[in-house]
DNA sequence: ATCTGTGAACCGGTTCACAGCC
DNA sequence: GGCTGTGAACCGGTTCACAGAT
């Protein structure tokens, strides 16, 4: 089953949510049963990396025989939660923000934006797709109205600790991160920050000393 | 010195660029002197973590006293290769290609944006800040000439490995993938994907299995 | 006394290798 | 024969603990 007694690493469920991509391209080609040595080799893994990923949840294979694409994909949605809709918002309309409410990425895994969020008035009103720019003032009323499960920031690194502190006691649990500044939160919540300077400096150190 | 004999870890090289934002805060408090213990309390990590990732790279403190500001900055600096300037491209000037290139946090730490390219008729010679968008047909000329040393991919999911072919054979070797598909380079290239949607999934992972 | 620099111990994620099933 | 599932070995990043410098 899927319900791992042991801590699972990041780093695995990174891997399953990487399986989960290549799984629906052999779905759409027809094939209905996968290797772990496939999946390895689609993923830039090894299949012992592959089978150990998936052993942490159970046993979902046929020795002999390999994994049937369709179980699999479906036993990895749920492991990852993704049988089920998550509510999103997007705090900050800006260009990042902008960029993200409108990114069809988000929709197709069963994220859907609910909800974009901005302090400054000029903003407010603004149309993003299917959505329009509310006032960040309605931020806790809507929280507490539609409970979104995951808050993207898409504010000023100087504004991003005081919004988590605001989401977070608004009773969010999920945050992920685009402005450029570390951010902590209480135990129980759990964030992931993506820094775009970082990753272009490791590029920049990687370019430096040679690969 | 900072030129390592071994192997130096992503994480410590990200930890590095952590770090210098801290520093740089320190600076302009007029702070002239840190200890690693004040560096790891900021970043969240531990004493022995910060003067292990340092001493990678040399001996840049004193003991009993702690890291001149000014002086461990210039040598992160250094070691992350900031002091000199990157020229970056864009490839891909879509809602998310657009939001970076006029991205401000790039252009703070080295990173000038140099051109905006796109296949799309209908957007080249569109404005974004200073620059236009340029035919992708440009692309090969534009690299040989202005030497541009990280790319940055914005482009859809089924583009993207097209892209990176294309781009290394022109002769670059770092990029940056805000692609949804996970990306083969050869030896000497380094490619680092921001996939936004396993981010997703990862917070969708932790919500379903409780933190 | 304080804080750095670093070998040694530790820990956890990855890889190996093989038993078990088709 | 082919492929999964998994304990054991391995490896590398983190933490510990202490010697050395101020």
């Amino acid at each position: 089953m899927h319900s791992p007694t042991k801590h699972i690493a990041e780093s695995t469920v990174r891997r399953l949510s990487l399986y989960l991509r290549f799984l629906e391209e052999f779905e759409s080609r027809g094939q209905t049963t996968v290797s772990s040595g496939e999946l390895a080799r689609s993923g830039g893994t090894t299949s012992a990396q592959v089978r150990k990923d998936l052993s942490f949840f159970g046993s979902f294979g046929k020795r002999g025989l390999g994994y049937g694409v369709k179980d699999l994909i479906h036993s990895i949605r749920e492991i990852l939660g993704l049988e089920q809709p998550w509510p999103v918002i997007i705090i900050g309309a800006g260009k990042i923000g902008a960029a993200l409410a409108q990114y069809r990425g988000f929709t197709s895994r069963g994220f859907h934006v609910v909800g974009v969020y901005d302090r400054d008035p000029a903003k407010t009103g603004m149309n993003l797709g299917a959505l329009s720019v509310r006032s960040d003032t309605e931020l806790e009323r809507d929280i507490a109205l539609h409970k979104p499960r995951i808050a993207v920031l898409a504010v000023p690194g100087e504004a991003a600790q005081a919004m988590v502190d605001r989401v977070v006691s608004a009773g969010m649990h999920a945050i992920l991160s685009f402005a450029p500044a570390p951010l902590h939160a209480p135990q129980g919540v759990t964030i992931r920050a993506v820094n775009m300077a970082t990753e272009l400096e490791i590029l920049a150190y990687s370019l430096t000393h040679g690969v």
